[in-house]
DNA sequence: AGGCTATAGTTGTTTGTACAAACAAATACC
DNA sequence: GGTATTTGTTTGTACAAACAACTATAGCCT
């Protein structure tokens, strides 16, 4: 085998434990999500989306770029936000097609809740596997392949 | 904020990353996978496993736990395979309740060609965005981790 | 042997997701 | 100012995923 053969080799191995790892970490992490809060992982993300924005409201397609959801998949999502009341639509005034998703005072309630819990649960789970030095390293390796992946994406398009 | 909460937190950013990284790499090579392959991730996940087994073949359950998907996930997926001729069952002579999955000539033949295409195309995404030191370093970090995401799921269960 | 429990796998049903088409409003162009 | 194009969002449809209930076989204990 060449040597570039096996560094292609060792990178599809580094890309099945990032998948295995992922969702690996979401099946721990939903259910505990969901018996403390009753949110799905892609609830609680659109949720903490909009409660960490000033005034609790973005635009229909802001929000789906943030959460990785395609346009039809975020309407469905904030539908589901929307009956069961966490979330209300407002029509933008500047642009009669565009909607806002605005958090409820009850979706409010609710992520006061549910964020502290859940970053509990999270750092109860990871504690002691990486030391905090292999924790920075880690994240900052992970930092350079996401921002990769997001110019590979939309080329031309800002990092964050 | 205590030194905690900021670990903590820390902690919520890297598993965000984590995500994100993760997703992202899903949406870039899933339609290349498509296009060159005709497979979703999930079916080449499901025949790679199968391709590197000696026999070709794996019980259903030995299938599903390697790649992450329940076991009616798992029925589901080899039903699909099977009706496009990839893979075929063949029951277990020591346990009349098993089934094996067996690899059929022409997912071989599939196989044969989708591997390296992908692994050239993973080669193609990430090259240049780590170096080799760096990349050897996620992978050990992700290992780790990917192993304690088993003991915490199957507590008990052995490593790979 | 007889019966109890556990395991392997499948299937029914419900829910979620994506793609593409539809629709409405805004913008561009002449 | 009127038509064509683009953009923001929703909806129709098809497909895939999870959970729980079910069937069949195995293993155990007496």
């Amino acid at each position: 085998m060449t040597a570039e053969q096996a560094r292609a080799d060792e990178r599809l191995t580094t890309v099945g434990l990032l998948f295995e790892s992922t969702t690996g970490l979401g099946r721990i992490f939903e259910p505990q999500l969901s018996a403390d809060s009753g949110l799905s992982r892609q609830s609680f993300d659109v949720l903490v989306r909009l409660a960490r924005t000033p005034e609790h409201r973005l635009r229909m397609s802001e929000l789906a770029s943030q959460t990785s959801l395609t346009p039809s998949g975020l309407t469905r999502s904030v539908d589901r936000l929307e009956e069961s009341g966490m979330v209300s639509r407002e029509s933008c005034p500047d642009d009669r097609r565009g909607a806002f998703a605005v958090l409820s005072e009850r979706g409010r309630v609710v992520m006061d809740d549910a964020i502290p819990l859940h970053i509990a649960h999270i750092d109860e789970v990871l504690d002691g596997v990486l030391t905090p030095s292999e924790e920075r390293t880690l994240s900052s390796l992970l930092r350079k392949i996401r921002d990769h992946v997001h110019t590979v994406e939309q080329p031309g398009g800002p990092g964050d």
